[in-house]
DNA sequence: ATACGATTTTTTTTT
DNA sequence: AAAATCGTAT
């Protein structure tokens, strides 16, 4: 038996002790969250809920793992039947077993960003506006759009006004794109991300079976980062709640980041409208950081408007004020990091007990340059993610048109491979294998070779060689044993000639091998790939060939950072126009936003907080321009403020060791 | 007409 | 770093 009461404290002991019925938990940055629902998933287990009727929304598929194996290792009771994952995991698994009843096959595909920006490309192109107007926008911002207006349930309309008043005239154009791409899709029998969502919902909504099935099975439904969740993910909460009435949400209103992905936290501040007899918590003892830390943050974050009223209480010790530091340039800043890095290493912090945050992914580039100099290791938690990788993308397009021999985009894909295959034989010969019952077999026939120009053929034999090996003697083969395949028949020769880091790529060829290995077929493979991130992060039990520099510093996005701590964290480029980023200001609930960024930063460090931004930068066009602080630590420091009151210390850096600037 | 290589532009955040 | 664009070779 667990001993709840000792192991947790007061606060985090009512809501796992809570009776049945809605809950609502605030839940302030470092209160101890994951800790509350892990507790309270053993605790429910304990009392007999059978894991199958439990359901675990998080945020990443790795928190829902996490909490998971932690609730494994308390109560020691097998719990694989307990469903948990993120909102697109959970609908995945329940569509796949009823998307038929939607008019989809069952083995739909899912395609990831850039599928769906590929897809929306030849719409555009299909319906002629790429030459008939001097400025579309391209596949990637209409995919924005459409997306925006599919999780917030705004009209395009609306949208463009808002976000985009640049296309305004477009509208009807744009609109016409978003209902082609819809039909597109739809005759692939792919989703994109929104459709899982959307067709949960839909099957929820239209079949009462289905409803009654799924809404009996769950008795708890327990969700975590509740403020990030939009409309439509709100409401399959109170669809599948809808029976028993355990609807338990976790958040915490001022780290509500996705706003932009249709994140509405009205969802968490109107939760007791909905649920007029919810029970609500409040988690607001901080366990992480140091008074001086957390008074930063709070000072920070009541500048907001819109929030609910909260009090974060430390209860460490004293430490030191967090530091603003102003370097002369970007490379003073990378080389600041640097040198202060190499100092906490010499004091004996472990590497990944630091993290430099930032707000956009190519803000790392000189530090990572500076790093590298320096010999220090690092890890990227930022920019683009394992599975999008071309490479991989390339390996995985053979194992679809295996599992699905109508899918286009990886026919496509593939062909445009090979020598003297473009855009417009790939057309043809797609048009060609396509009309077939078998796709696949007809690789093998004369014609296939004939059905582009004549300078294609010696590539289309290679191709036709490769699948054949792949169905050499007809054996269903291994994703293991489909990437060997694919690398022997020439792929190997293709990279070379294509990328300079080859031995990184083919480690990562490995890796996805390694990693297919958990999979119980290669349809399930496949099923899930769009839907991971990264393999470091989504499967932490995963083999690595080489562990001993697992200890490293950490680089990641502000956004990536969510949920995580660190002794030490960096924050570069606090700059304004960076944070707040400028094009963010744009949206009027954006600065607000940009703020609880900014506060989700600072909640991440438990015993230093360094702020550094560059007071020159070079913009190109415009020269050097003068940058200053941001207003978000402006507005920490009022006129009226002696130094002492003040929430930072600022050091200068003298530096005269490079000559680049 | 098509494919490909060189050049230029462009980066918010993510399932 | 990657994608879009442009010019040249086949």
């Amino acid at each position: 038996m667990v001993n709840y009461e000792k192991e947790l404290n007061t606060e985090q002991l009512q809501v796992v002790m809570a009776n049945d019925g809605p809950i609502l938990v605030i839940a302030g940055a470092g209160s101890g969250k994951t800790r509350t629902i892990t507790y309270r998933v053993a605790r429910l287990i304990e009392t007999n809920v059978a894991p199958e009727c439990i359901l675990l929304a998080t945020f990443t598929n790795k928190a829902a793992r996490e909490m998971l194996g932690r609730v494994e290792m308390l109560i020691g009771v097998d719990i694989s039947r307990l469903l948990g994952g993120t909102f697109h995991h959970i609908a995945n698994r329940i569509l796949r077993r009823k998307s038929h009843l939607l008019g989809y096959e069952n083995n739909y595909s899912i395609m990831d960003s850039e599928d769906s920006r590929q897809l929306i490309n030849a719409c555009i192109s299909e319906l002629g506006f790429k030459d008939k107007f001097e400025k579309f926008p391209k596949g990637n911002v209409v995919g924005d759009i459409i997306s925006f207006s599919v999780n917030t349930e705004d009209s395009i309309d609306e949208v463009l006004a808002r976000r985009h008043p640049y296309f305004y005239g477009l509208i009807n154009e744009i609109a016409e794109v978003a209902s082609r791409y819809r039909i597109r899709k739809k005759e692939l029998n792919m989703m994109d991300f929104d459709d899982l969502l959307l067709n949960l919902r839909r099957l929820l909504v239209s079949n009462p079976p289905v409803l009654k099935e799924y809404s009996e099975r769950f008795s708890h439904v327990l969700v975590d980062e509740y403020q990030d969740t939009n409309v439509i993910q709100a409401e399959i909460l109170d669809l599948l709640a809808s029976h028993h009435r355990n609807l338990m949400v976790v958040g915490d209103d001022s780290q509500s980041i996705y706003s932009f992905r249709g994140a509405n936290f009205a969802n968490i501040i109107r939760f007791p409208e909905r649920y007029p007899d919810a029970k609500v918590f409040k988690l607001e003892t901080n366990y992480r950081s140091t008074p001086e830390i957390l008074n930063l943050a709070n000072m920070s974050i009541v500048n907001n408007e819109k929030q609910f009223q909260k009090e974060l209480r430390a209860v460490r010790a004293g430490g030191i004020r967090p530091i603003l530091v102003p370097a002369m340039h970007v490379i003073q800043q990378a080389n600041f990091v640097t040198q202060r890095i190499l100092e906490l290493i010499a004091e004996g912090i472990p590497l990944n007990e630091i993290a430099v945050l930032y707000r956009a992914h190519y803000h790392s580039m000189e530090l990572q340059m500076e790093l590298t100099r320096r010999g220090i290791p690092f890890e990227i938690r930022s920019g683009i993610r394992f599975f999008e990788q071309a490479h991989i993308k390339d390996v995985t397009s053979f194992m679809r048109i295996m599992v699905n021999p109508f899918d286009e985009l990886a026919w496509k894909r593939l062909l445009m491979l090979y020598r003297n295959v473009g855009r417009v034989s790939a057309n043809r010969i797609w048009k060609f294998v396509s009309a077939e019952t078998d796709p696949l077999s007809v690789v093998a026939s004369d014609n296939f070779l004939k059905c582009a120009a004549k300078t294609a053929a010696p590539g289309l034999r290679k191709f036709r060689e490769t699948i054949e090996n792949i169905n050499y003697l007809s054996n269903k083969k291994s994703p293991l044993e489909i990437i060997e395949i694919v690398l022997e028949s020439g792929y190997r020769q293709y990279l070379e000639g294509k990328y300079t880091d080859i031995e990184s790529r083919e480690e990562d060829l490995n890796q996805l091998g390694n990693f297919s290995e958990k999979f119980n077929s290669i349809e399930d493979f496949l099923g899930e790939l769009a839907l991971l991130t990264n393999i470091a992060a989504e499967e932490d039990r995963i083999y690595y060939t080489d562990r001993r520099d697992e200890d490293r510093v950490i680089l990641s996005t502000i956004h990536q950072a969510k949920g995580l701590e660190w002794l030490s964290v960096f924050m570069i480029w606090c700059s304004d126009g960076m944070i707040p980023l400028a094009r963010a200001l744009k949206d009027p609930d954006g600065e607000e936003e940009e703020r609880r960024l900014f506060y989700v930063a600072a909640t991440r460090a438990k015993d230093q907080l360094y702020f550094c931004y560059p007071m020159l930068n070079y913009a190109r066009g415009m020269g050097n321009t003068a940058l200053s602080p941001s207003r978000f630590i402006e507005e920490l420091n009022p006129s009226s403020f002696g130094a002492t009151e003040r929430p930072y210390d600022q050091w200068i850096v003298n530096d005269d060791s490079n000559s680049w600037g």
